[in-house]
DNA sequence: ATTGCTTCCTGAGCGC
DNA sequence: TGCGCTCAGGAAGCAA
C-alpha cells in the first residue's frame, strides 16, 4: 500500500528516468483510469519537466502546463519499460514516450487513477490536503492546535489526509508504537510531551522508510519492479510479538487492521 | 460542521 | 478440486 515513503521513492526514481521525455500517447486499457477535462487529446501533453509529490499524489508537470495527478491507492504500480515489453494482466493504462520507452500503470484493485488537468491551478484536490509531515510546517504548534480541536482517536486523526498528508495504516501503527500511545486515545487528551513525541517519531520513521525505499508488504513495487526493504524493520504492524517481545493485539478500527502492544502502549 | 460507516475492487488464504 | 467466505485498505460519498 503506497504511503508517503513509497510514493516518494517512486517519485525520485521516476524523476531520474522520465524527466525530459516527451509523452507520445496514453493508452487506456481499462475505462475510468485516465480522467481528463474537455476530451483532451493526450498526444498534446508535451514534455515532462518536473515530477513532485504532495501527500500520496504523484504530480507530473509538462512544458505545455499540463499536470497529471497519479494516485496509486492500494495496489497501483508505475513500472518503466521498453515500449515493446509485455504488459501484465492488470495493466490499466500505458504512457508511451517518443524514445521507445513506456510507463505501465498496473493496478489490481483498480482504485488508482491518473487525472489530467490543464494547469496546476485547476488541481483543487491538492488544496484539501494537510501539511507535509517532512516540512517545517509540521511542528508541535501545528499539531497541538489541531489535536485539541478534534473529538476522535489519535489513530483516526493520523490517517486523515486533511490534517497530515501522506500517512497510511502501516506507518500510523508504527508511529503510535514508537510513541507508546494506544490507538484509541482521544486527540484532545494528549500531553505536550506526547505531541512532541508524535512529531519526532513521524519524521523519524518516514525518513527511515524512504532510506529503505518503502515497505513492500504485498503489492508495492518500485519503478524497476523491485521491492522496498522497510518491511524488515517494522516493529508492530503485522507482527505477533512487538519489538520488546510482548504479544501484539490486533483489532479493527473504522474498518482498518490496528496492531498495537497493550504492554508498551498503555493509557 | 464534524465524525464515522459503506462502498468500490481483485487475489490470497482458509476451512470444509 | 473447488466452493464460499473473509480480509487487505484510501478516500469519496453519504448518514447521523
Amino acid at each position: 500500500m503506497p504511503e508517503l515513503p513509497e510514493v516518494e521513492t517512486i517519485v525520485r526514481e521516476l524523476r531520474s528516468k522520465i524527466v525530459g521525455k516527451s509523452i507520445k500517447d496514453i493508452d487506456e486499457l481499462r475505462p475510468e483510469t485516465v480522467i481528463s477535462e474537455n476530451n483532451l487529446n493526450v498526444c498534446q501533453l508535451g514534455k515532462i519537466i518536473a515530477i513532485t509529490r504532495r501527500g500520496k499524489y504523484i504530480i507530473v508537470s509538462t512544458d505545455r502546463k499540463f499536470v497529471l495527478l497519479v494516485h496509486l491507492r492500494m495496489t497501483g504500480k508505475l513500472i518503466y519499460l521498453p515500449d515493446d515489453a509485455p504488459v501484465t494482466k492488470h495493466t490499466r493504462a500505458i504512457m508511451y514516450f517518443t524514445d521507445r520507452t513506456k510507463i505501465i500503470f498496473d493496478d489490481i484493485r483498480t482504485f488508482g487513477s491518473i487525472k489530467i488537468f490543464q494547469s496546476i491551478d485547476k488541481t483543487k484536490i491538492l488544496e484539501d490536503l494537510g501539511c507535509e509531515p517532512l516540512s517545517k510546517l509540521f511542528n508541535t504548534e501545528y499539531l497541538a492546535d489541531l489535536l485539541a480541536a478534534k473529538r476522535t482517536t489519535i489513530k483516526n486523526f493520523l490517517l486523515d489526509q486533511r490534517y497530515i498528508a501522506g500517512l497510511g495504516n502501516i506507518y500510523v501503527n508504527e508511529i503510535l508504537y514508537l510513541c507508546k500511545l494506544p490507538p484509541h486515545k482521544l486527540t484532545n487528551t494528549l500531553s505536550d510531551d506526547e505531541v512532541k513525541c508524535l512529531v519526532k517519531n513521524t519524521r523519524k520513521i518516514l525518513k527511515k522508510a524512504i532510506e529503505h525505499n518503502g515497505t513492500s508488504i504485498s503489492d508495492y513495487r518500485r519503478v524497476d519492479n523491485k521491492t522496498g526493504q522497510f518491511q524488515n524493520l517494522l516493529k508492530v504492524y503485522g507482527k505477533d510479538t512487538c519489538f520488546e517481545g510482548h504479544a501484539v493485539k490486533r483489532i479493527k478500527t473504522n474498518g482498518r487492521s490496528t496492531f498495537y502492544c497493550p504492554e508498551c502502549q498503555k493509557e
